[in-house]
DNA sequence: AATGAATGAGGATTCATTCAT
DNA sequence: GATGAATGAATCCTCATTCAT
C-alpha cells in the first residue's frame, strides 16, 4: 500500500513544517508580545518567505489559535485524572503542581502574553475556555467528588473550591507574568513552592499545628 | 494675590478637562478593548476634537498609563490598614471583599482590558506594579505582621502568603473575565461570596469542624 | 446666521476636497485602468497623503462607485426630454448625438475603464444601470410614446425599439473604446457623425430616396 | 517515418492538454470573472497541479488571450459569406442573428468577462481586434459591397454602416450583460429576437407600412 | 486652548510564478 | 512531464500624531 504511505508521509511533512512554524511564532510573540509579532518577523524566524506563513495558517489570528490550543493540549496532559486517585490528595496536588512548574518552566513570558490576548479577543477566550480551562475544572471536580465518597474530604461545594483552587494556581502566574519578585523565587524553588502552595490551598491562612512549618 | 488663584483655577481646569477625557476613555477602552479604541472615538465619547486629547496627554500610552495610576488608587484605597486592625482578622478579610466588590461591581470588562494591556506592556507592568500591586501588598504584609505579634495569627513565610493571598483574588477575576459562569455566579452574591472566599482563604480546602458548611 | 454659514462653507470645502480627489482618480483610472490604478498613485495625482483618501472615500470601491455616479449624472443632463419634445424626431436625436458627443470628448479611455468594471462588478453594474440607464431609458421611452400620442411615429414596442436605440449608441462607444479606426474618425467628425447614426437610427440599412447619400 | 508520428501523437496530446486547460479556465473565468479567478482555482477546476499550467501556457495571460482567440474564431464561424450571398439580405442576417443567438446562449457572464478584460487591457484589445472584430468586419462589409453590386442595396457607406450593424449587436449584447431585463426577455425569444432586430437593422426606427408591426 | 484635516509609516494578506523533486 | 510548496512583491487600509488656523 504505498498510496496510504505517501499521503502519510506528505501529512506528516505538513505537520512538522505547520510545528516548526508555531514554535518560530510562539518564540516572536513571547518576545514581542502577540499584536506587536508582525508576520514578517514570523516568517524571518522559521527562515521562510511570509507568504509560506499563509500555506499552513489561514491568518494570524489561526496561528494565535493553534497556539493557544497547543498550550491547552499541553496543560490538560498536566491532570491525569487516573494516577492522581492512587495517591493521597496532599501528593495528587503536589505533583500536579511540580509538572505543572516543569511544564511551564521559562514560559512565564508567553503565558503573560496569550493570556493578555485571551483577555482581549472573545474568539481566544472561547478557546482557551473550551480547550484548557473546562477540561482542567472536570477532572479537577471529578476528583474531588471522588474523594468525597471514599469520606477523604468532607462535603463542600465543589464546582466553587474548584475555582478557588484553579484561581489560586492562575493568580499564582500572572503575578510571575507581572514581575512579582517574591512570587518568581517562590517558584524558582520547586520544592519550597509546592510544598507551601500544597498547605495553603490545604489548610489556608492558618494552618493547624501539623502542618506548621 | 490673584494670579496663584488664577493659577488654581487653571490648574483646576486643567484637572478637570483631564478627568473628563479619561472617562470617556475608560468608557472607550471598556467596551471596545484597549487597542481597539481609536483616539478618534474617544474624543467623541468626550465630546471634543481628536487634537484637544493631546493638550492633555502625551499620546494614547500616557491615557491608559493615567487610567492605570486611577484605577491604582482607587483599589488602593479599599484597603485600609489602621481601620483593619480594629477587627478580627476574618472580619477585615471580609470587610475588604466587600469593599473591594463594591468597587469593582460591573467593571469586569474594564479590569479584564487593563489587565490585558498591563500583561501585554512592560511599561504599564512597572505602573502597575507600583501603583497597584505593591501598595496592596505592603498593607496586607504589614497587616499580617501585625497580627503575628500581636499573636492573632502563628508565625508564617509573610511576604509568601501575601501572594497568595493576593493571587487568588486575581485569579477569581480573571476566571470571571474569561467568563467563567461559576465564578460569574459566586460574585454575583456577595454575602456568599465573601463568606466562601474568606472561609478558603482561612482554612482552605479542608475547613475544621467549626467551619463546616 | 453664522453658525449655517460656517457650516455650509466647511461642506462645500469638503465637496471641493471630493471632486478634487475624484478628479484625480479619474485621471490615473483612465490612464491605467482601475484595478491597475493604486491608492498612492491617485494621492500622487491630487498630491495629498494616500491617508487623505479616506478621509474623503471609504475605500477604493467608493471612489470608483462615485465616478461612476458622477459619469451617470453627466449622461443624464444630456437627455433633456422637455426641450427635445419642442423640436422635430430627428432635430431631437441629432442634438442629443451632438451633446453626448461634447460631453464625452476625450473620454473614450475612462469609458472603457468604467464600462470594464461596471461588467466586472455586481455593485457597479447596479449603480450603472440605476443612475445612468434606467433614467436615460425612461427619458427615451416618454420620448417615444408622446412622440406616438402625437401620430408623429407609428404605434411600436416601446420598450424594445428604446433599447435597440441605446444598445447603438453604447455599441458604438465600445467599438471606439475597443479602438476601431473607422468609428474613431466617424466620432472625430461630429457634424457627420450625428447626421449618418440619426440616419441609421430612422431608416437603418435602406435609406428611403429622400434621405439617401 | 515513426518519428513524425511520435511527434504527431505529442502534439496531438499537447493541443488536448491546453484545450482541456482551457475548458476549464473558461469555465472559472466566466463563473468568477477574469480577475477573480485564481490560476489555483483553475488548475483545480482542470484537475491538474497549479504548475502544471504553466508548462502549457506562458502566464495567466496567455490563458485569456488563447481564450480570446478560440472566442474569436467561434465567432468568426458564425459569419459565413459564400452562404451567406446565396439568400435574400434579409434571409441572411436573420440567419446570422440566429446562429449568433445559439452560438452565445448562455454564455452572456463569460461574454461580459471577456469583454471587460478586452477593454481593459491594450494587449487583449488587439486580440480581439484581429481576430474577431476585422474578420467579421470584414466578412460584412465584402458582403455588402457585392450586394451593392449587385444592385440589390443601395451605394453606401460600407465601413461605417457596418459599424452600426455591428455596434448594434455588440450594444445589446452589453445590455444584456449589464442586467438588462428587457434586452434580456427580448433574447430569450430568438424568433422574436431575430425579427425586431433584422427589422430594426433595415428599416430603423420607422417602419415602412409592409413591416410595420 | 480647541480644532480636525492631513499625514504616512506600518502590516496583514494575496496570488502569479518558479523550480526542486 | 507533473507536481505543489515556496516565494515575495505588491497593495489597500488604519490610526496615532501633528500643526496650521
Amino acid at each position: 500500500m504505498p498510496l496510504p504511505k505517501i499521503h502519510d508521509r506528505r501529512e506528516r511533512r505538513i505537520a512538522r513544517r505547520r510545528a516548526d512554524i508555531l514554535e518560530a511564532a510562539m518564540k516572536v510573540f513571547a518576545e514581542k508580545g502577540i499584536r506587536q509579532a508582525t508576520t514578517k518577523e514570523i516568517a524571518e524566524a522559521a527562515d521562510i518567505a511570509e507568504g509560506t506563513i499563509y500555506n499552513y495558517f489561514a491568518n494570524k489570528e489561526e496561528l494565535v489559535a493553534e497556539m493557544l490550543m497547543y498550550i491547552g493540549d499541553v496543560e490538560s496532559r498536566i491532570l491525569d485524572y487516573v494516577e492522581g486517585l492512587k495517591v493521597d490528595l496532599r501528593t495528587f496536588f503536589h505533583d500536579y503542581m511540580l509538572k505543572r512548574y516543569r511544564a511551564l518552566e521559562g514560559n512565564h513570558r508567553l503565558i503573560a502574553v496569550v493570556f493578555s490576548e485571551v483577555l482581549n479577543t472573545p474568539e481566544l477566550r472561547d478557546i482557551y475556555m473550551q480547550r484548557t480551562f473546562m477540561p482542567g475544572t472536570k477532572i479537577m471536580e471529578d476528583h474531588l467528588r471522588t474523594r468525597i465518597e471514599r469520606g477523604e474530604l468532607p462535603p463542600m461545594d465543589v464546582p466553587t473550591i474548584t475555582r478557588l483552587l484553579i484561581g489560586t494556581i492562575l493568580g499564582l502566574h500572572l503575578l510571575i507574568a507581572t514581575g512579582d519578585e517574591v512570587t518568581t523565587e517562590l517558584w524558582a524553588d520547586p520544592q519550597k513552592f509546592t510544598d507551601v502552595l500544597t498547605d495553603f490551598l490545604f489548610n489556608g491562612l492558618t494552618p493547624r499545628s501539623d502542618a506548621a512549618e
